[in-house]
DNA sequence: AACATATTTGGCTATATTGCCAAATAACCA
DNA sequence: TGGTTATTTGGCAATATAGCCAAATATGTT
């Protein structure tokens, strides 16, 4: 590893970072739907008004979101438009995990199921 | 958001997190192009045995990875394909952010670019 | 069995990340 | 101007993460 591939790998890394917080990926997934401001986050998550503001500051740093001020609110939006559809791999494949694990634990819950596959 | 949004929303947290490490993220990147033994790890990113494995470790809670033993020697290689082409997807963001900001600080550099643009 | 190699695990300190509170800004309204 | 709302910033304590060392395990070799 040269000191060019690390520097592009750090970067890479700030990205996944900001991303790696529930509260964060959070926003972004609200974000992906649309621009917001911050009092919607602060109302759909429980948190205080500058624990938002921090994370939304992380987000932004990361060049993950773009803000703009409109009277006395702030909109926030993505940047990065990839990122949804990773998310979504990353939901998708979760969800998978998930129910191999049930199935291990129970698998009589999934015997309709595996009927139905067979079937096809 | 209710109870299960925010546990399918901690599920990729955990992902997310397990990417957002330097040495972790080299190691996915590696892994993409095929499946390693944990000293070729050890070789290339400066760092202790047991540093690597643990990172491993990591990456494999995450469900982003599965491992093998062989004789001594124990092969990791990547679980979850859609990885390398959003970690890609990340890194032509980076490179373009990289590259504003060097525009910025001195927009000579790139005048030969702008020009060959201009003419597409 | 004794030894060497590859890897994991336990434990501990150093460092980084969170989240809350209080205070500062900024825009709008009376 | 004084007050209200929306947001950011500074500071601090609690928690989580990283990386090193030493010890444990597992496999293969002599």
């Amino acid at each position: 590893m040269n000191q060019q591939q690390r520097h592009l790998i750090e970067a890479k890394t700030v990205v996944l970072k900001a991303l790696a917080h529930p509260t964060r990926l959070y926003i972004i997934e609200e974000l992906a739907q649309g621009e917001k401001c911050v009092c919607e986050f602060v109302d759909a998550v429980k948190a205080d008004f500058s624990t938002i503001s921090k994370h939304l500051l992380v987000l932004k740093n990361a060049g993950l979101v773009e803000d703009d001020k409109r009277g006395q609110q702030v909109f926030y939006r993505l940047r990065m438009r990839c990122l949804p559809s990773f998310i979504n791999c990353i939901g998708v494949a979760v969800a998978a995990d998930a129910r191999m694990k049930a199935m291990q634990i129970n698998p009589d819950l999934f015997e309709a199921q595996k009927a139905a596959e067979a079937n096809e």
